[in-house]
DNA sequence: CGTGAGTTTGACCAGTTGGTCAAATCAAAG
DNA sequence: CTTTGATTTGACCAACTGGTCAAACTCACG
């Protein structure tokens, strides 16, 4: 293994390949349904030259979810209370679209985890993105009290916004098998803004 | 391998075990990281046992899907040209909410295969739930141009129904550890309602 | 009870998989 | 060029997995 100084330039390079193959491998086929072996040859290496950078499969796992996890909340957390709010929320909604376009594997990589009940995420989910989602959702409530957007449950609105979103990378193969040839990433923008500015611009 | 006849009693049962085991273990592992084993201890069984009632792990994959598409389908296809636009659609996404709530297992094995590329789906969705989704499509978009309900893309409105709806189920890990102690079903058949009647109901 | 079909199981097998290890190869600093 | 640490690999292992099979057991029915 590595020893414990300064990353070599070569470290460096195969610790990222291994990186993205893993989640080319892991997004598609699940943390057990993935082998070394497919994600060492994806990265160009032999399994035990892998095991060389990693300790262990699962090892990779954890470096790539932890990785993952702090891009994945940063939209939320750019929501901004000082702006306007259903701007500040169609801007959130579009950034996690933008999301789910151009990370469709992050995006079903957690996806696999949270479907199978979340086994190694939950203490994460409990802690770090429960203290997010409060915070938030007190927001949004303080935003409804206001009457500067219509009421909803903020945490329901939360879930809506993420699954909506995240759908057209969770369950691409099933949108563009029901699109043709049409890009659901055309339509989706406009069908989204659409949907919240009608259900959260306050009745005059 | 049973007898080409009508099935014992002891079949029945035993048959009607595994493919409850099976659609738990699958459910919550997908088809990969599950084992022959797991499904047979769940069900009662010794493995060779289990064998001897389905050929093969993929069998049992198999009939336990086929058995659910037809459920599946079955809350869009009730979708009622002859219906008062807006109240069809509620109906239908409390219909898919009710499933999600009463079938969330079923919900997680669709949701595992799709996120995972739909290899063993891409057939049935390319061609009957492709054909049921234009049919829907089409009155959708005939009730607009009617102006009985807002414009919005038809199918981006059906993805937005399912991806609401079955989030509930397949991201049930994440949005209990949410909501703490609330049931978010308590709040959820409301908050969709609302968000499909302001977002539908026509301008007067 | 006896018998034949239906049911169950322990033992087994071959292929896969995560991971190890010693030996070989490579790179770079002196 | 040599040396030393970093890198790579072929061979290997033990555990697991899907599936087989012959033998044993159970059950319904005459």
């Amino acid at each position: 293994m590595p020893a414990d100084r300064a990353p070599t330039r070569i470290q460096k390079k195969n610790r990222a390949a291994i990186l993205e193959a893993a989640l080319d491998v892991f997004s598609s086929h699940g943390f057990r349904g993935s082998t070394v072996d497919q994600i060492a040859k994806a990265a160009g290496l032999s399994k035990p030259n892998l095991l060389y950078y990693f300790p262990s499969k699962e090892a990779i796992f954890n470096e790539l979810m932890a990785g993952l996890l702090d891009t994945w909340l940063d939209p939320l957390r750019a929501l901004d209370p000082e702006g306007e709010p259903l701007e500040e929320i169609l801007a959130y909604v579009q950034r996690k679209l933008q999301m789910s376009r151009d990370f469709p594997r992050e995006s079903r990589l957690y996806a696999n985890e949270i479907v199978q009940g979340a086994p190694r995420l939950h203490d994460v989910i409990a802690s770090d993105l429960n203290v997010l989602v409060e915070e938030k959702a007190q927001l949004l409530q303080g935003w409804m009290d206001a009457g500067r957007i219509n009421r909803a449950h903020p945490k329901h609105l939360l879930f809506s916004i993420w699954s909506l979103t995240q759908h057209y990378a969770d369950f691409d193969a099933q949108v563009r098998t029901l699109m043709r040839d049409e890009d659901p990433f055309d339509a989706a923008p406009q069908y989204l803004e659409t949907l919240y500015r009608r259900m959260l611009t306050p009745k005059t």
